[in-house]
DNA sequence: GTGGTTCATATTTTT
DNA sequence: TATGAACCAC
């Protein structure tokens, strides 16, 4: 396809308001900035590495060189690519440019994720790939699906060779840029020997069924500008600048995608931080960030060092943590800031005790009873390893009654009920989407089972037809009797009569030059009259007349008004969206928890999700071998995932505006069993000018590293290994530290713990009440206690919890959460 | 086809 | 420990 004719009209489009409006002013954006963010800034033309060391303004930096380089260089919004990794990145770097502009800045089509923008580009040339422009997009969940038909129609024992590992090696090459026939021949072995006949499999067919999943949005996008130079040049003069944030976390497919866009002009900004590089499981490539100079020669990198977030003593621990690693960029982080206090570091005997200290101290700082400024639950934050680890957090602010929130876990889009709502939108917009058909084909349970789906699938393929149309097959030739057959056909039916509602009837196609958007090469779409519902109607109707609502509103597990609420939030949302087709194209990859809260809580969450936030309090627990850092890492990748958890150290320490305490404890429950644990050998590497021991004297003194050489008797090397860890744990800088910890008592416990009680709640439930829970769920009342309550859980067994995270079961609408 | 059982399994998760 | 998936009996 040529779209050489579009592009040069777009040429002259006319020069955006905004930047009439700017130019007329001088240049305020750059005020605000340090000599090394205004060099970043300023510095328009060839490759430039902003090395952005956390806290030190790389997001102001960034806006303020998009603002320039309208402003400066001429450049209209729709011809700077900026990338993102997050939505909510994109979102920020969206508002904060549209803030210094002093408008609302619709015109930049081409800020976001590397995956929303290769979605723009994908549909656009989808047909250089061989799909039609309306693919869907799987997730994980369709793909692993999508997998394990193929290992079962292949006869694997998926025990042996489950679908998640096949998965696992697909996404690797993906992530390099590797198509099913490039895959290198040191990989042959992959999967049994027949991991690359597999993804070739795989990748057929995907096609088939017009879809592509995450990793093939950028493999795609890469193929076609390798194969397609006019396409790819288009690009190239197309995107005059290019920004990319979060370099350290590419892989070698963006690497490429970036290397191909920017092979012209090399206007390129990069932004990253190699110490801030954690996710090489996922396929990161630090070296894309160490490589930049050879990259691009004549390269300018420009450091940002001097930090505004934290305070000396916590910049100092961190610094002194990741100089461990070897082959960094480098960085001396700076501050103008106050001393502040040192980081805290105290040891517990388990993580039951560990949770209650910090329980403790999150209320005295909330109360200000540390002889501190009050700071709000908001304001403090609990950064884990894994999420396991979150659990003694939860159940001990339960159980104290102090509100906390988790940041993480299953995204909005990823939950049961979306999917199977997003399943039943596909199926009525695109009828031969048969993943989506065979999600909701007994979604309700409507007695079509196993038998009953192959008779479908039979009729489908014989006929080369959809499942839906397979399905109409079956209906119309009575093959399934009974209940499923009758619910079938009131599915088809159903299915029929949505999608007739979905649109109007079919108009002549009209290309009208004048209303091509400005945002690059576009394609011409098919219109349809006016539709004679709204499609936020239409979803409800079909959620409701599908037996989907009903299915939620019978259901009796605790979870079920959640999702009832879930899907209300679904409907919702779709009212930003002109039609369901619209919302479909992009909701798997916008839609992200939006839940916006009122209450102060304390946040929880593991450490990878915290990068980019930050805290005025932190704590990090759970630092010991084997937990942090993680025994896995180590094993599957030696000293490169050592040094990535060493990373991830960094990461938490330098979340702490003011105050951060690390933890350890000598016992943790590890998969069902006690196991007595050693203080992680980070530990060791803190600074001790700027660290201070509150670890009560006695606890874990001496007997400490006896207790860990008793355990370990059971393999030589083992033994071995545990003798050199108890040599760490004395070592010199550990000893240095216990001499120099302070003996003040642990902290006191927070007396407002007692003196609040909430009067309304405890006289809100009486004996033998049911109740409902939102962890726990349905339950009795068997005794009261001041504000807290004793609950027998129907499903989570007796508790004692707090009243006010109890509503009255009849009542579990207006759960105050 | 559903519901109960057993058995294996056990990081991190931007899209 | 505790969760999920797979299997087997109704």
């Amino acid at each position: 396809m040529s779209n050489f004719d579009e592009m040069d009209a777009f040429e002259g489009a006319s020069t955006p308001l905004s930047q009439r409006a700017m130019s007329a002013r001088p240049m305020p954006y750059l005020d605000g900035l340090n000599p090394a963010q205004r060099e970043a800034v300023e510095t328009l033309y060839g490759p430039v590495l902003m090395l952005a060391g956390a806290g030190t303004g790389k997001t102001k930096a960034l806006t303020a060189r998009i603002v320039h380089l309208m402003n400066a260089a001429k450049a209209r919004p729709n011809e700077i690519l900026a990338v993102t990794f997050t939505n909510k990145a994109a979102r920020e770097m969206k508002n904060r440019v549209g803030g210094m502009l002093g408008q609302s800045i619709e015109g930049m089509p081409w800020l976001g994720t590397f995956h929303a923008i290769c979605v723009k580009l994908l549909r656009r040339h989808a047909e250089l790939v061989g799909l039609k422009s309306n693919f869907t997009i799987l997730d994980t969940d369709d793909q692993i699906r999508l997998l394990k038909q193929l290992l079962r129609a292949e006869s694997i024992d998926d025990k042996r060779w489950p679908a998640r590992m096949l998965a696992g090696f697909i996404d690797g090459w993906k992530n390099r840029a590797l198509t099913p026939e490039k895959v290198p021949s040191a990989d042959a072995g992959a999967f049994n020997n027949r991991g690359t006949e597999f993804y070739a499999m795989y990748q057929k067919r995907l096609l088939e069924l017009n879809a592509v999943d995450f990793g093939d949005l950028l493999l795609h996008v890469v193929t076609i500008f390798q194969t397609h130079d006019d396409v790819l040049n288009q690009y190239q003069r197309w995107f005059r600048y290019i920004l990319v944030d979060e370099y350290q976390d590419t892989n070698v497919a963006q690497y490429l995608w970036l290397r191909l866009l920017a092979g012209g002009h090399k206007n390129i900004c990069c932004v990253g931080d190699d110490d801030q590089s954690i996710y090489g499981w996922r396929g990161a490539e630090v070296g894309n960030i160490l490589r930049f100079e050879k990259d691009f020669p004549g390269a300018k990198v420009v450091r940002l060092e001097q930090n505004y977030r934290s305070t000396p003593h916590i910049l100092a621990a961190a610094s002194n943590v990741i100089a461990g690693n070897e082959g960094r960029l480098g960085k001396d982080l700076w501050t103008a800031s106050e001393e502040g206090e040192k980081v805290r570091l105290i040891g517990h005997w388990d993580g039951e005790e560990e949770a209650r200290w910090i329980g403790e101290e999150l209320e005295a700082m909330q109360s200000g009873t540390r002889g501190m400024n009050p700071i709000s639950l908001n304001d403090m934050a609990i950064l884990v390893r894994a999420s396991h680890q979150m659990r003694a957090f939860e159940d001990r602010f339960l159980t104290i009654g102090l509100p906390y929130r988790v940041i993480g876990g299953p995204r909005f889009y990823e939950r049961m009920e979306i999917r199977d709502a997003m399943a039943y939108f596909r199926i009525v917009t695109s009828p031969d989407d048969d993943l989506a058909f065979e999600r909701i084909v007994n979604t309700p349970k409507r007695g079509l089972g196993d038998k009953a789906q192959q008779k479908i699938q039979m009729a489908a393929r014989a006929n080369g037809v959809s499942l839906v149309e397979g399905a109409r097959i079956v209906v119309e030739n009575k093959a399934i009797g009974g209940k499923g057959g009758a619910e079938l056909a009131k599915l088809v039916d159903g299915l029929d009569r949505w999608a007739a509602l979905t649109r109007g009837p079919r108009v002549a196609t009209i290309i009208d030059d004048d209303a091509v958007l400005d945002d690059g090469p576009q394609m011409s779409e098919p219109e349809f009259g006016p539709p004679e519902m709204s499609h936020v109607e239409l979803a409800q109707v079909i959620l409701d007349e599908s037996g989907y609502t009903a299915h939620w509103q019978n259901d009796k597990t605790p979870e079920g008004p959640g999702r009832l609420e879930n899907l209300k939030e679904l409907v919702k949302a779709l009212e930003q969206f002109e039609n369901l087709q619209g919302f479909l194209e992009h909701v798997s990859l916008i839609m992200d928890n939006t839940q916006e809260d009122e209450a102060a809580k304390v946040s929880i969450m593991t450490l990878h999700g915290a990068k980019g936030l930050e805290f005025p309090a932190v704590f990090l627990p759970g630092w010991e071998d084997g937990l942090f850092p993680s025994q896995r890492s180590m094993d599957e990748s030696g000293l490169k995932g050592l040094e990535e958890e060493r990373r991830l150290a960094y990461v938490g320490i330098t979340r702490a505006e003011d105050i951060c305490t690390i933890s350890f404890t000598a016992n943790r429950m590890v998969f069902g069993q006690w196991q007595s644990q050693l203080p992680s050998r980070f530990i060791d590497e803190l600074p001790e000018d700027h660290v201070e021991v509150l670890t009560p004297p006695g606890l874990y003194g001496g007997n400490y590293g006896a207790a860990g050489m008793g355990m370990g008797g059971s393999g030589q090397s083992d033994l071995e290994k545990r003798v050199q860890d108890a040599n760490v744990y004395n070592s010199p800088g550990w000893k240095r530290l216990q001499a120099r910890k302070d003996n003040r008592p642990m902290s006191q416990p927070a007396e407002s713990k007692n003196i609040t009680i909430d009067m309304t709640a405890v006289s809100s439930f009486s004996m033998g009440e049911r109740v409902f829970h939102q962890k726990f769920g349905y339950g009795a009342v068997i005794g009261i206690e001041g504000d807290k309550l004793e609950i027998e859980f129907e499903k989570a067994g007796t508790k004692k919890v707090v009243s006010r995270f109890v509503a009255a079961a009849d009542a579990a609408d207006d759960i105050p959460f």
